[in-house]
DNA sequence: GTCTATATAATGATAGAC
DNA sequence: GTCTATCATTATATAGAC
């Protein structure tokens, strides 16, 4: 029986979605042992601080994603502010599952309070990158319009939670532009 | 040292306050023992069927306010649309603190698979009520309406928790006539 | 109706062999 | 880099005195 090696940067995609799945005190080392095929132990060769520094990785990785896909997208400059906002859509369909994989960041908001400066740093990110997209669209209160947009999402992926639906997510994800845009 | 007798209903609000501070798992019976006051033994008295009962009692509670409070407020018949949605912010106002509490139905939607039956029919009832106010107030699309704003109110909390403030939440009830009435 | 005491299992974490 | 074995702590839950 050969054991499987595994690289930190394998394991921690299957550990942030155990944490999305089940939240920070519903996530054990047994259920992330499972989900990364490590045993408990050698979950803490690659990362010593154990559950906090495994939580926290998972949150790095989130915040990367955050920067890579959704705010690169929305910047880009030469590209229509329509254009930027249905390719922050499609990362998103695709981050979330359609729905069906919640946000870690709203997760840990409700639940984990010293977490809560790494999510406020990371909304706050996007929020900036979302005001500007509806401040360069015309938008008259693009601030608020950013916030709008940011609680929707996280609005609609609870209801498609609790509906166990793709719907309320994918419904949501259409209407950005209308809330965005010139207004 | 006489112990202090507490009913059942006494304590379902702390328990139900216990359970939206740190989601079902975050919440053990020691937490709800100091949340009441009771001992860990104690709770099994009037909760013979543990944790489960004691989250089910709370989602009663809630399920409870939001058919009293809520739905209670949307279809007075005797009054206008725009009173009633100004009855429904207030009561959201208290119950949620102005955002510093989070709402339970989402948090149990995200991380409690086995209790989402019971948000889905309790976020059924409300956006039912929201529905017909917005149909009842000349909205074309009432049903998409009902779903924007129940999904305005939980996105809200999000950021509210995120930012540790009142405001998103407070601007999502100020909101929501604009979102329902007349489009 | 609440308590102390306890049973049993699961938790996060560590030591050390390979 | 992964494992087995183990630790101390905390978890849910129960028994029975008062």
């Amino acid at each position: 029986m050969t054991a499987l090696r595994r690289t930190r940067a394998e394991v921690i995609p299957e550990i942030r979605d155990a944490f999305r799945r089940h939240g920070y005190d519903g996530t054990s080392l047994t259920t992330i042992a499972e989900a990364t095929g490590l045993g408990r132990a050698s979950l803490y060769h690659h990362f010593p601080g154990g559950k906090d520094e495994m939580v926290g990785a998972a949150l790095d990785d989130v915040e990367a994603m955050v920067e890579q896909r959704i705010i690169a997208a929305l910047r880009r400059a030469n590209q229509s502010p329509e254009q930027r906002l249905k390719k922050m859509a499609e990362e998103l369909d695709l981050f979330h599952q359609g729905g069906r994989a919640a946000c870690l960041c709203g997760l840990l908001a409700l639940t984990a309070p010293s977490l809560r400066p790494r999510v406020r740093k990371i909304f706050g990110r996007w929020l900036d990158a979302l005001t500007d997209l509806a401040e360069a669209a015309g938008n008259s209160r693009p601030r608020a319009a950013a916030e709008d947009a940011l609680a929707k999402i996280e609005g609609a992926l609870i209801l498609a939670a609790a509906q166990e639906s793709k719907r309320p997510f994918r419904r949501a994800l259409r209407d950005l532009p209308g809330l965005l845009l010139r207004r």
